[in-house]
DNA sequence: TGGTCGGTTCTACGGTGTAGAAACGGCTAC
DNA sequence: GTAGCCGTTTCTACACCGTAGAACCGACCA
């Protein structure tokens, strides 16, 4: 538990007024708890043993709360030394960050889905498009190529529940990732090598 | 009352015992018009002039009807021309595909959260490891690469709320995925010239 | 002491998916 | 003709949801 306000196990003693901190983290432990599926308002109000109106104090809406947590879920993430070559570099960031989208399935899924809520994953995705051009790859491939490894995450980590979700299928959903990764990592370095020509491969 | 008076005004005159075709081209019309967020049994009674749960006698429940939803959609689309080169037809297959899942994003998040949704959605993606097989890459990388191409798909064109929801904002992720998909197959075009090395790439 | 005010609670509205039982309509068997 | 049946539809009900609006309460300050 990270911010224990002034006592209590659970919540009790209604002195310090909630906060918006207490409140986010009550959400990010029902949804961890329970998924996306299993929160509600309501139960947020019961867990903090208070009325579900009460939230609606430090938070416009479950909306706007579901903003908050992304955010605080996103933050958990560190980006890899910056000293390692890219391409060790990007293929780190993919990982970690595919553990933390196939962690949080459904909360990404809101995200994708109400930019309301994801918006604050933009910086995330900021840190891989520096890496990526220091691949040495053309200034207009930077962003479209650092943009598709991030969708790649999205769709990978986001459609292991397709496969089966046993956290055997998830561990095989990461090992297919990786590999494919491989595959995007070694069209950067070709595409870097080669001089600008436009066009014309093969 | 609201109840129809006696025949609809386009469709049954509520002799022929509705039938799972009617509801299913019901409730996709609805999730066009409305999305899938303004979609409910309910309505979906008013708009077939029944009761909401007349429509059980077809379906089980709210999550099979979602299924039978998303398979007629993914069915639309067809397969390019087999006898064009590999990485045309990827490319072209990859482009007709975000097509569908841009126009359906909320119905193909709903079949990546829940498998018992999205499970019709296997065979298209048998399609595209086929011709990922075309192109002579290692047998163990076939597959992996494209979940990873469909992963790519699925994360661009769902992420597309994240940017702009102005259909100027979906042209422009749509370009943006083309050109990290031209990544993709140089990393594909690159891994398959090279000799069955296992693992040192640069 | 009274007033203000931030924080909390109460009540209520309109919505959801769907379980369970009742009603209806057209059929066949007597 | 009429009794029964059965597939289809409807009715009623339950437990839940997000949140608007007003009332309440306790701590402060004048």
């Amino acid at each position: 538990m990270l911010t224990a306000p002034r006592d209590s196990h659970h919540a009790s003693a209604r002195t310090s007024p909630l906060g918006v901190d207490t409140v986010v983290a009550a959400a990010c432990a029902i949804i961890e708890r329970d998924g996306l599926a299993g929160f509600s308002m309501r139960k947020l109000g019961r867990e903090l043993s208070v009325d579900p109106m009460a939230v609606y104090h430090y938070v416009p809406n479950k909306t706007a709360l579901l903003a908050l947590v992304t955010d605080r879920t996103l933050a958990t993430m560190d980006p890899p030394d910056p000293d390692i070559p890219w391409e060790e570099w990007i293929r780190e960031w993919a990982l970690r960050y595919w553990d933390i989208v196939a962690r949080h399935r459904d909360l990404i899924v809101a995200g994708l889905s109400d930019p309301e809520i994801g918006a604050g994953g933009m910086p995330l995705t900021r840190q891989l498009v520096v890496a990526v051009a220091r691949s040495g790859l053309a200034g207009d491939l930077v962003e479209a190529t650092a943009f598709v490894i991030v969708d790649a995450v999205h769709g990978s980590a986001l459609g292991v529940a397709s496969l089966a979700d046993r956290s055997e299928g998830r561990v095989e959903a990461r090992r297919l990732f990786e590999i494919g990764l491989d595959t995007i990592l070694s069209g950067i370095a070709t595409r870097a090598d080669a001089p600008p020509a436009d066009d014309n491969r093969s």
